[in-house]
DNA sequence: AGCATACTGAACCATTCGGTTCAGTATTTA
DNA sequence: TAAATACTGAACCGAATGGTTCAGTATGCT
């Protein structure tokens, strides 16, 4: 299997393991946004929703940019890509096991029958 | 956008952002395991791993069995398949942004040129 | 200049997390 | 029956989380 980034991994889907963040995500998907905007969209502080998107922004999901006094936030480079690839790989593994057990059952099936006859 | 589980995506991805979890999600892709032989494995206590089984269980990615004094572990039935499809619409999502994104950087190329000819 | 806006940082708080130890209980095995 | 094995549960610990308030600073508007 690939070797993915493990503190990498780590922090994006901490990042991705609280809804609030999701939607910020989602949000950002729709339209750029400043802090304060999220802030209001999500019922928080501005100094709430700045730690959110701090820990957006750390796992690579979001970047910003500070214009005047605004903070713009945006969907970041990463994509996601190295998650969804590491999950695609466990799904792999799961479907192997899973092949595996069918032939498994297959096989006794087949005993059966020929025991049978 | 399809609706999630919110909790469910909760635990899992929560379950996903520690190491050691992803470790024991890929060990018992290979092989069940007892907690003893994963505690072993990933250097830890008993009752440390334990836990992190259960966080795993939680979140539907893992069922266990006790039989006699062994608790067995498997890979769950979840099979992480809402987790991927959360990330891949969001990747849609993502994608369409810079889609997007190059209609406008295109449009722009477009004028340009026009006022150039 | 003077006020409002938008963020920033420090400090605090309760809860959760990742891990431990220690003291059980239940099941094998000799 | 006695000892070893495998787990379980409670209690504790330090660090991280998710949130707040409060007191700034920097910027923009009039």
């Amino acid at each position: 299997m690939v070797q993915y980034a493990k503190a990498r991994l780590d922090a994006s889907f901490a990042a991705l393991s609280d809804a609030t963040r999701r939607g910020v995500l989602e949000q950002l998907a729709r339209a750029d946004a400043s802090i304060t905007e999220l802030a209001e969209k999500f019922h928080m502080t501005l100094t709430g929703m700045k730690k959110h998107v701090g820990v957006l922004e750390q796992a690579g999901l979001v970047t910003t940019e500070k214009v005047g006094r605004v903070r713009t936030c945006k969907l970041g480079l990463s994509g996601l890509g190295d998650e969804a690839a590491w999950i695609e790989s466990y799904r792999q593994l799961w479907d192997a096991r899973f092949d595996a057990l069918d032939k498994v059952v297959e096989e006794l099936k087949r005993k059966e029958k020929d025991d049978g006859e």
